[in-house]
RNA sequence: CGCGGGGUAGAGCAAUGGUAGCUUGUCGGGCUCAUAACCCGAAGGUUGUAGGUUCGAGUCCUACCCCCGCAACCA
């Protein structure tokens, strides 16, 4: 295939820390991702998207060490169901970076060296209060009435030596990219780390001693590098960035099945390199800093360009407490993608969160929106107009005369592209989908506006074939724009209506032939309808 | 006086300074193509509190109350 005119986006998810279960929180940030990433393939860039996982530090080897096991050992098996899981979730992602990555090691030793040869890594020694028993440094604000949160014991001043980066020389200009560009969006997130650089940066400790689950510096082998130069430089180390040729990684996917959408033109490791600048980090608000400040100096110190955006997203919090495991209110994304299928999940997900803001996860709330847009307004549109189309013609209607209502509505599937185009570039997921449901809304409206039942008793077989035809063809555009966010519904709808699925936008906006034929088997139920008392009773069982 | 975000119908959310809307739930009506669905209508608000600016404030300003995050070497 020809890439050469095709425009470049590289987008990415933060690297997820293997700690314990995955859980819906984790889902969110990967399948908006997803969505965008796919969006953009339909658009026809060419689109790398990265997602991986940070394996490395003190908490993953204690938790390691406890289980009796190597760190690696504790780590493969949940790096596996991690990939089971976005999997499960249809996640078309182009690479899966792991910090353990041979690679990826010797590319940080090599970024290492160069930070340090530039004179923006030194070497010093890191204050702090030290719990002995946990042989961990503690911040003040760590502590729990001036002890360890852990052991609840006392905990001294100690010292060790360490490397520091050089943060605090680009506060200055970092601090004026923040406040003249949409680098970070949304604005008060940018506001928040304008603040926090104006409060003083301190040079960054990039080293430990006290552990050695990492990746070894390479002139001074008792210290490890820690996350900051770890994690975050995943991001260009996947690319082949600073690997032993320049250009040494080995990040991307086999390709796949072409329906999935999945790009299948990436396989030249050295053609990677040039999707630096990432053209959108998105995060969660609470590693907003790291990419907004850290990262950055770390790339200008690199003499590389900084990413073209950062956004950072709110969190879905449950019972409006953040979600973890210790309180007992994980939400398991395999039994609900099972359940009620990974189109669902992904739709409650991308519809739930509103822009840059918190939102609420309760079961009742996935199964009723599941009920009201996906079955009762998707899935019985659709079913009601293929029935019809069915009764009324055998499965074959054509475009004809039109009414008012048939021009109004037309207008609106016309203009459904650009409105959920607009959403995407500002990262609206959720508007750009609830875009897509609106217009899933105004067809049952239409229907209920022509009334094709009356049209048929009347006879006036050329407005209702045309009628239906209309339905077809907002089905048929909604659902081709739905492709991103959901990934298996559309194609039952494409097949159901017996048109081949697109792959991009541009080919999609119009029925060249102006008819459909769907056939005469019964009409597709894609969605069936949810008890949700019942449903909230089996979730609660299946919970303990 | 550390920094930032939030407080809007029962619930969940939206509103470039210009008629406070959407979804869900409740109540009433309609329709019969459809999965107890779909369509229409109604009820439901002192927009946290008190002031101020303005022809006009959910929106801007001041003070206060409540919730949440950050406060750097946990990720």
């Amino acid at each position: 295939m020809n890439t050469k005119n095709k425009k470049k986006y590289y987008i990415t998810t933060p690297i997820y820390y293997p700690s314990g279960a995955w859980h819906i929180g984790h889902c969110y940030t990967t399948v908006a991702c997803d969505a965008i990433a796919r969006f953009k393939r339909m658009q026809g860039y060419e689109v790398f998207y990265l997602t991986g996982t940070d394996e490395h530090g003190q908490k993953i080897l204690k938790n390691a060490t406890e289980k009796g096991i190597t760190p690696i050992e504790f780590v493969n098996p949940l790096v596996e169901n991690i990939k089971e899981l976005w999997s499960v979730l249809d996640i078309s992602y182009d690479g899966f970076i792991r910090t353990t990555d041979e690679f990826h090691k010797k590319a940080v030793q090599n970024i290492f060296t160069r930070l340090y040869e530039k004179g923006d890594i030194y070497k010093s020694v890191y204050k702090g209060k030290y719990c002995a028993p946990c042989e961990t440094f503690l911040t003040e604000t760590q502590l729990k009435d001036g002890n360890c949160p852990d052991c609840n014991r006392e905990v001294n001043d100690a010292e060790e030596e360490a490397y520091f980066f050089r943060l605090s020389k680009y506060g200055e200009q970092i601090k004026k990219h923040l406040s003249e560009t949409d680098f970070l969006v949304p604005k008060a997130r940018a506001n928040e780390m304008i603040k926090f650089i104006e409060a003083g940066l301190e040079d960054l400790a990039v080293t430990r001693t006290s552990f050695d689950w990492g990746v070894k510096v390479p002139f001074d082998e008792k210290h490890v590098i820690y996350v900051w130069i770890d994690a975050l430089s995943n991001y260009i180390t996947a690319l082949g960035h600073f690997g032993k040729e320049n250009g040494e990684c080995s990040v991307m996917c086999e390709p796949r099945d072409k329906k999935t959408n999945n790009n299948t033109t990436l396989h030249s490791p050295l053609s990677t390199l040039q999707f630096w600048p990432a053209d959108l980090h998105m995060m969660a608000k609470e590693i907003t800093r790291f990419h907004a400040i850290i990262w950055p100096a770390i790339l200008l110190s690199l003499e590389l360009s900084l990413p073209k955006q950062i956004y950072s997203h709110g969190w879905i919090l449950f019972d409006g407490g953040k979600m973890s495991k210790s309180v007992g209110n994980v939400v398991d994304p395999f039994i609900l993608s099972e359940r009620y299928s990974a189109d669902a999940l992904r739709y409650f997900l991308l519809s739930e969160l509103s822009y840059g803001q918190d939102s609420n996860y309760s079961s009742e709330q996935f199964l009723t929106k599941v009920n009201s847009d996906l079955v009762n307004d998707l899935g019985n549109l659709t079913k009601r107009t293929l029935s019809m189309v069915k009764q009324y013609f055998k499965g074959k209607v054509k475009i004809g005369k039109e009414t008012e209502h048939c021009k109004d509505f037309i207008e609106k599937v016309n203009a459904l592209n650009g409105q959920v185009d607009e959403k995407i570039k500002d990262n609206d997921v959720a508007k750009a989908i609830s875009t897509i449901f609106s217009l899933i809304s105004h067809s049952n409206k239409y229907i209920d506006l022509t009334a094709p039942w009356a049209l048929n008793k009347e006879g006036k077989f050329d407005l209702l074939s045309s009628v239906l035809f209309n339905l077809l063809e907002a089905i048929r555009v909604s659902s081709t724009l739905l492709k991103p966010f959901l990934t298996k519904t559309p194609s039952r709808i494409f097949e159901a209506i017996k048109i081949k699925e697109p792959t991009d936008f541009k080919k999609a906006l119009h029925n060249p032939k102006g008819s459909y034929n769907v056939g005469t088997n019964e009409a597709v139920m894609l969605f069936p309808r949810l008890d949700i008392k019942k449903e909230l009773e089996e979730l609660a069982s299946l919970a303990e």
